[in-house]
DNA sequence: CTAATTGCAA
């Protein structure tokens, strides 16, 4: 089952990197800021008081402060440390979260059930299962029973990493303990079906939920799900479960409407998109950042850039600031349309208003120069982003190595995969998807079989895009045959070839001068329920072209124009070309009436 | 003082 694309860790660690700071000028500033802030940071706990609790914005305030409050004599309440343990959490800071609750111990400051539940979020997140279950005899220790919280953030911990079966363990001991789970256990259990593609799970916690007694649903897990369908575009289940949310008079909110338009809005749905964004108004729920974003992305995916452009004015005429991803979303916009200086401009922009850019930014802006063949411009922003303190990620890269390739520029692109390890990011099956194609139109048929035999020792999962690569590459080469018994080895591969493997093995054969065999080739796609496209009837016309056999070309363009695919310019100049000098065939004149025709449609 | 929902790049 695949599981779900998440933010990559990298784009996120990275986001809050501020450009243009120079790195000795912006420790020269923390260091200078660092007398006053300790003193008042210690100030704030010793008073005696404390009505408020402790705030730490960053990792070295938390340290200051937790360190003078183990010296304090008597000690602050086993409250105070469990919250700033708590906001370290919040800031990410796991590892130093634990380090701070190891030195409760020798300090005689005894955890509470809610300093152990942060401490086993903690290791959680750093997926330190053992060392997380191991904080369960703790609680045993100081004589107090781990609670619903506890046993949800555990499980939640190894449904992360997909080990099921100990989620399932935990469950059971938490009810055995007479401990009910509630709507976030549910909750938890329902999103973690829903990263793995499981709705019909999810579906069937949230009728288990029901009857549970216990809890009920709320807006959380009908949001959970009808996102998740929504990104399946199963638009209309969700919808369905959104009427059941709502005659349950569960209340919908500003996620759940998000997520519903941003599933219409993947389907082109555009009406039904604004249907739903004024019904949310009209029941006082206003768009926010995220719905905004998706309606930018959605008009950029279009090409509607104007209008995109307009709907970022009507945000921050409602109050709401676009934020990195708006801008990143209108960016890839303007990248879309080939219009990189204003790509670049939005980029400026960005900074300019005091956006963070990251390392989207960089990919789609590194991602249009390579599209509209800039490549020594995409290069340069490459670079640019390592001087802002900026890792690419695989996608950076592979964006960048595509640009190579099709710049015919392989060695560069080899060098690049080679490099990206080098900054911890690993290669997937997109990256080889890249390179292995580079190589073999690049006229590499060794080192493209080499890196195939790597990729298949590396067990990535090899699907059908790969092999119609493969298929492609050695048609390229001239080794029709080899590329034929590959395509018929297919199925034992478990591989269902597809219109593209079609296509291109037709292409091979009219290249090879085995016009014939495309043909039955072509013939044998109906059979197989693969019915020839456009681009495939495109294909085996212009093979016939080659050969100047007027009439099986003639024959072909009536059957695509019949099925309502027309040729495309390099097609039909090559047909006028060829009927225009066949004097023998002046009744095929209106065929290429109609053909002009229907290309200046 | 603890645990669950929404947006951008190949």
């Amino acid at each position: 089952m695949m599981v779900r694309k998440t933010a990559s860790f990298y784009s996120y660690c990275y986001c809050n990197n501020i450009r243009g700071m120079p790195c000795l000028q912006s420790s020269l500033v923390f260091f200078a800021s660092s007398f006053h802030s300790q003193a008042s940071i210690i100030r704030n706990t010793q008073t005696k008081t404390m009505r408020h609790p402790p705030h730490v914005t960053n990792l070295r305030e938390a340290l200051i402060l937790f360190n003078s409050m183990l010296r304090m004599r008597p000690p602050p309440s086993i409250v105070r440390f469990t919250q700033v343990l708590s906001q370290l959490a919040k800031l990410e800071h796991y590892s130093a979260a634990i380090n701070l609750y190891k030195q409760m111990g020798p300090s005689g400051i005894v955890p509470d059930v809610y300093t152990l539940s942060i401490v086993i979020n903690c290791f959680c997140q750093l997926n330190e299962m053992g060392l997380s279950l191991s904080l369960l005899g703790k609680f045993v220790k100081v004589g107090i029973q781990p609670d619903v919280t506890t046993f949800t953030t555990l499980m939640k911990g190894f449904l992360l990493l997909n080990r099921v079966a100990e989620a399932a363990e935990l469950f059971g001991k938490m009810m055995e303990q007479g401990c009910m789970p509630n709507e976030i256990t549910f909750g938890t259990l329902i999103k973690s079906c829903c990263m793995k593609g499981n709705n019909r799970a999810a579906v069937q916690l949230l009728r288990k939920m029901e009857q549970s007694g216990h809890c009920k649903p709320n807006v959380i897990v009908y949001s959970t799900i009808i996102d998740s369908l929504c990104k399946d575009t199963l638009v209309a289940n969700a919808l369905n479960l959104f009427s059941e949310m709502i005659s349950k008079d569960i209340a919908p909110n500003v996620i759940t409407y998000t997520s519903l338009i941003h599933g219409v809005c993947k389907l082109g749905q555009w009406t039904e998109a604004m249907r739903l964004l004024n019904e949310m108004v009209s029941k006082n729920i206003f768009p926010n950042v995220f719905t905004f974003s998706i309606l930018v992305d959605t008009l950029c995916k279009e090409g509607k850039v104007v209008e995109a452009e307009s709907v970022v004015e009507l945000m921050i005429q409602r109050g709401i600031k676009p934020d990195t991803v708006t801008y990143n979303s209108l960016m890839d916009g303007y990248c879309l349309v080939g219009e990189m200086e204003k790509a670049k401009k939005v980029f400026d922009l960005m900074i300019h208003k005091g956006s963070n850019v990251n390392v989207y930014s960089y990919s789609i802006l590194i991602n249009g120069y390579c599209r509209r063949k800039q490549i020594d411009e995409a290069n340069r922003v490459f670079q640019e982003m390592f001087d802002e303190g900026l890792v690419p990620n695989t996608i950076t890269c592979t964006s960048l190595m595509d640009g190579f390739c099709k710049e015919g520029r392989i060695q560069d692109a080899q060098k690049l995969f080679s490099k990206m390890q080098a900054f911890g990011q690993l290669p997937n099956i997109q990256s080889y998807a890249v390179l292995l194609d580079g190589l073999f139109k690049n006229q590499q048929l060794t080192k493209a079989l080499v890196l195939f035999r790597e990729m298949e020792c590396r067990k990535l999962n090899l699907d059908i895009v790969i092999y119609n690569i493969l298929i492609e590459g050695l048609c390229i080469a001239g080794k029709v045959e080899s590329a034929r018994d590959l395509f018929c080895r297919l199925s034992s591969k478990g591989l269902q070839p597809n219109v593209r493997t079609h296509t291109i093995m037709i292409k091979g054969l009219c290249d090879g001068g085995l016009v014939t065999e495309a043909e039955k080739l072509l013939r044998e796609m109906e059979e197989r329920d693969c019915p020839p496209n456009d681009c495939t009837y495109n294909t085996i016309i212009r093979g016939f072209l080659y050969t100047k056999d007027t009439l099986k070309v003639v024959g072909l363009v009536q059957e695509m124009m019949d099925r309502g695919f027309s040729a495309d310019a390099w097609t039909t100049e090559l047909i006028v070309d060829l009927l225009s000098k066949d004097e023998a065939n002046p009744a095929l004149l209106p065929l290429i009436e109609k053909l002009i025709f229907s290309l200046s449609q």
